[in-house]
RNA sequence: GACCUCGUAGCUCAGUCGGUAGAGCACUUGACUUUUAAUCAAGUGGCCGCAGGUUCGAAUCCUGCCGGGGUCACCA
C-alpha cells in the first residue's frame, strides 16, 4: 500500500474485490435478526445479562474505533445505533476482515450484550457478516454526549439543499429526522381508523380529470395520447366525493395527493396531501364537533398530550375549540364593522387599515386581504372562524338565517388554516348558479376560478341529501404536530429545482 | 415572478487591503485487546458553483447564468 491518495470509492472497489477473493459475497441474500437496537437498550439488565445472551443485529455501521486487536464501532438500525465489540482473540480471522469494512458499510452480528467499563450497553461480537458493502462515503458527524447527558453533534450535515435532494443520506445521518415521518404515518393512520371506526369509507377517485373542480387554483395539464384529449392532475377531490354520496354512500372520505400549479414556499409543495371527508344528512355545526374531537385525538395520540410547542408557541387542543364569526374577529381585530359594506366602503375601511387595494379588486378579494394581514396570523390557539361571505365559497350552502353568508367554516391555528368545512351545497340550481358566475369571473381573466362541470351538475340534479364536507390539509397538520415550520421538512422529497445538467451534456444536446 | 442573501476539500467552516488556498473531522499508512468527538505519529485530498469582464495578478472587485435559503406576491 501507497500513501498516495487513493478515490474512496475505487478503494471500496478493491476492498470487495479483496472479500471476493476471501470467497466472501459482499452482497449475500439474507440475515436472520432477532433484536432491534432499542429493544436490547430498553431492556437490558445488568443482574440478568443472560436474557442477552444471544442475540443477532443488523445495521449500518456509523463510527469506527479501531485499537488494535480490539474494535468499537457503532450500528444503526430503524430503532437507533447500538455499540459493537470485535475482539481479535474472539474473531479470528473475521478480524483482518473487519478492516475491509467501511463506515456505510451493512452488517449483521451474533453476540452477548455486556457493558463496557465506560457504561455503555453494547454487544460483544462473537460472529459477524458483511450484508451490504457502501461505496459512497457518508457525509457522518461526530457525536458527544455532555456530562449533562446531552447530545452534542460536531459538524453535522446540515446543508438543506443536499439533505432535500438526497433524503436517504439525510435518513441516515440525521436519523432522528426518522421520528417526524413516523409521526406523520401516525397522523394519518389515527385519521383512517377514526373514520373507519364510524363506518365511513375510505375510496379512491381519480387524480387525472377531464374537468378539475372543487377548489380555486391553477392545474397541471398533462395529455392522454389515445384519447388525445387534456387531462388535469386533480387540484381537490371534493365534486368526485360529492357524486359518491349521490351514489348512495353516507360517508366517504380519501386521502388525496393533489397538485397545484403555484408558488412554492414553505408552506406550499407543488403536490400535497389533503383528506376531504364527505357525511350524508349532516351539516357544518356536527363536522365543527367531529372535527375538534379528531384534531385532539391526533395530538394525544402522537404527542401523548393535547399540547405542542411550535417556535414560541404552546398550543392546547383540549376541547372545545374557539368558535368566532368571521365579522365578530374583523371586528375584534380592525376595530371595525365590516358587515354589510358595498365594496368601496371596504376598500375605504381597508385604505385606513393601510391596506392597499386597486379597482380590480372584488368586495370578496378585499375582505379576504383585510383577514390575512389582520386577522390570521393571530389566530394561534385553534379556532373555527364561521360564516363566510358567499362569494368566497361557490360550493357552499346558503346560510339557513344569515343573508349573504354560507355555512362555512375554516380551522386556524398557529396563525395557519388546516381545515375548511361546509354544509354542502345541494340545491342544483343554486350550484349552477354559482359556477355560472365562476365561468364569467374566469372569462374576465381570473385562471384560478372554477370551471363548470356539467357531470357533476347532473349529479346534483339527481339529488344529493343534506351532507357536510371536510378538507384537511395533512401537511400542514403534520408540520403543527410535529413543530416543524417548513413544508420541506415533513415531506420525504420534496420538489426541488433540477441541478443544472453539465456542461458537456448540453453541448451534445444543444 | 420580484427583492435580499449564500455557494471554498467528502462534512462543518476560516480565508485580512486583490498577490494562484487553510483548519477540524472524514480518508490512507503505522502504533494500540473495554474505546466512545478514542489517542499518538505521518500523509493524501481543491477548476474556490459556472461563464465572462476589470487587473501585471481574482476565492476576493464587476456582470450574467445555475442552484439553495429567506422575505414578498400567489395560494392550501
Amino acid at each position: 500500500m501507497t500513501e498516495q491518495h487513493i478515490d474512496p470509492e475505487l478503494r471500496r472497489l478493491e476492498e470487495i474485490e479483496l472479500l471476493e477473493s476471501k470467497g466472501i459475497n459482499p452482497y449475500p441474500y439474507s440475515f436472520e435478526k432477532t433484536h432491534n437496537s432499542s429493544e436490547i437498550l430498553n431492556n437490558f439488565d445488568d443482574e440478568n445479562p443472560a436474557n442477552f445472551a444471544s442475540v443477532s443485529i443488523a445495521g449500518r455501521i456509523m463510527s469506527f474505533r479501531r485499537m488494535g486487536k480490539a474494535t468499537f464501532c457503532h450500528i444503526l438500525d430503524q430503532t437507533g445505533k447500538i455499540q459493537l465489540y470485535f475482539k481479535k482473540d474472539e474473531i479470528g480471522d473475521d478480524y483482518d476482515n473487519l478492516k475491509l469494512y467501511d463506515i456505510g458499510d451493512i452488517i449483521g452480528v451474533k453476540g452477548y450484550v455486556f457493558r463496557t467499563k465506560m457504561g455503555e450497553i453494547s454487544i460483544h461480537v462473537q460472529t459477524q457478516e458483511l450484508l451490504s458493502k457502501s461505496l459512497k462515503p457518508l457525509p457522518v458527524a461526530k457525536e458527544e454526549v455532555d456530562e449533562a447527558g446531552n447530545k452534542i453533534v460536531h459538524d453535522a450535515f446540515t446543508d438543506k439543499e443536499s439533505r432535500y435532494r438526497k433524503r436517504y443520506i439525510d435518513l441516515i445521518v440525521n436519523s432522528e429526522i426518522r421520528d417526524t415521518f413516523i409521526k406523520r404515518a401516525k397522523i394519518i393512520t389515527t385519521m383512517r381508523n377514526f373514520f373507519d371506526s364510524r363506518g365511513w369509507l375510505e375510496v379512491e377517485t381519480p387524480i387525472l380529470q377531464p374537468i378539475y373542480g372543487g377548489a380555486t387554483a391553477r392545474p397541471f395539464v398533462s395529455h392522454h395520447n389515445a384519447l388525445d384529449i387534456p387531462l388535469y392532475l386533480r387540484i381537490a377531490d371534493e365534486l368526485y366525493l360529492k357524486r359518491l354520496i349521490v351514489g348512495g354512500f353516507e360517508g366517504v372520505y380519501e386521502i388525496s395527493k393533489n397538485f397545484r400549479n403555484e408558488g412554492m414556499d414553505k408552506t406550499h409543495n407543488p403536490e400535497f396531501t389533503s383528506m376531504e371527508i364527505y357525511v350524508a344528512y349532516k351539516d357544518y355545526e356536527w363536522m365543527m364537533q367531529l372535527t375538534e374531537e379528531l384534531i385532539n385525538k391526533i395530538c394525544t395520540e402522537v404527542n401523548g398530550s393535547e399540547k405542542v410547542t411550535i417556535g414560541d408557541s404552546n398550543i392546547s387542543f383540549a376541547l372545545p375549540f374557539r368558535r368566532a364569526k368571521m365579522f365578530d374577529l374583523y371586528k375584534e381585530y380592525t376595530g371595525k364593522d365590516l358587515k354589510g359594506l358595498s365594496r368601496d366602503e371596504l376598500a375605504s375601511a381597508a385604505k385606513e387599515m393601510g391596506i392597499e387595494t386597486d379597482k380590480t379588486m372584488s368586495a370578496m378579494k378585499i375582505l379576504d386581504l383585510i383577514f390575512g394581514e389582520k386577522v390570521e396570523h393571530r389566530l394561534i390557539e385553534p379556532t373555527f372562524v364561521v360564516d363566510y361571505p358567499i362569494e368566497m365559497s361557490p360550493l357552499a350552502k346558503k346560510h339557513r338565517t344569515e343573508d349573504g353568508l354560507v355555512e362555512r367554516f375554516e380551522l386556524f391555528v398557529n396563525g395557519s388554516e388546516i381545515a375548511n368545512c361546509f354544509s354542502e351545497l345541494n340545491d342544483p340550481r343554486d350550484q349552477r348558479a354559482r359556477l355560472e358566475e365562476q365561468a364569467r369571473i374566469r372569462a374576465d381573466g381570473d385562471d384560478e376560478a372554477m370551471v363548470v362541470d356539467e357531470d357533476f351538475l347532473n349529479a346534483l340534479e339527481i339529488g344529493m341529501p343534506p351532507t357536510a364536507g371536510l378538507g384537511v390539509g395533512i401537511d400542514r397538520l403534520v408540520m403543527l404536530m410535529t413543530g416543524e415550520t417548513s413544508i420541506r421538512d415533513v415531506l420525504f422529497f420534496p420538489q426541488m429545482r433540477p441541478e443544472k445538467v453539465k456542461k458537456a451534456e448540453q453541448n451534445e444536446n444543444g
